[in-house]
DNA sequence: GATTTATATTAGTATATTCTTATATATGAA
DNA sequence: TTCATATATAAGAATATACTAATATAAATC
């Protein structure tokens, strides 16, 4: 896993939303594209890509792909991830973000996206 | 300073090991081109790009001019650039690069380049 | 003033990235 | 089997990036 790659890859604004949401706890496409407000086929790219990376990991469970922060990105560069959580919180539309994905996790009810 | 842009900006090899070269202090254009064996245009155009990101700033002494880590930078992202240390050691190319470094500074004399 | 050295900028080409629209796949439900 | 939902991939256009070669600027030296 390439230092650049990894920090290239960081250099998306949508991206890094999509990193703090993740953060978390693990989440389904459907679930991101809600609260991002951002069409399926663009959450769909920047995850893959996110994955390719090696920074994301997904599983797959009935129709729905559940995406999550790779354990093993995490446990090779800890100090950047701490220092990601850092940033993530100065970020000024992260809250909002944050906002979103409990309304959007409260009026979620089984067998539904 | 928008965090998107500066992970943009950190995305790259070369970008990279400029930043681990600055790291240890202000250099001018001609050591690091000496140091990462690279053209003056190419190290010239990425220092160009780092600064306007606000990552590093320049002085100019006579003709030569010297980069260095932005210390707004520094303090804005104090843990952020803890973890690029931490990350720096941990690159394959970067003992050799300081050594390098090393070699350069030695064996230049006054008012040379 | 002419020349050399250090650095920056411009022009042009090749490649990468991002977005939108359309389409494909895969699972579950009717 | 057919339909609806969730996700992924492909195609095409617009923009950004990186590199090389050539040129410009600016300071120092002769």
């Amino acid at each position: 896993m390439e230092l650049a790659l990894i920090f290239k890859t960081l250099g998306d604004d949508i991206r890094l939303r999509i990193l703090g949401l993740l953060m978390g706890g693990e989440l389904c496409v459907c679930d991101i594209e809600s609260v991002l407000g951002i069409s399926q086929v663009n959450v769909s790219r920047h995850l893959a890509r996110m994955k390719s990376t090696g920074i994301l990991t997904s599983r797959k469970n009935a129709q729905w792909v559940y995406y999550s922060v790779n354990r093993t990105f995490m446990e090779t560069h800890p100090v950047l991830l701490d220092s990601l959580i850092v940033e993530f919180k100065k970020l000024p539309g992260n809250k909002s973000d944050m906002k979103k994905l409990a309304v959007v996790k409260r009026n979620k009810s089984e067998n539904q996206c």
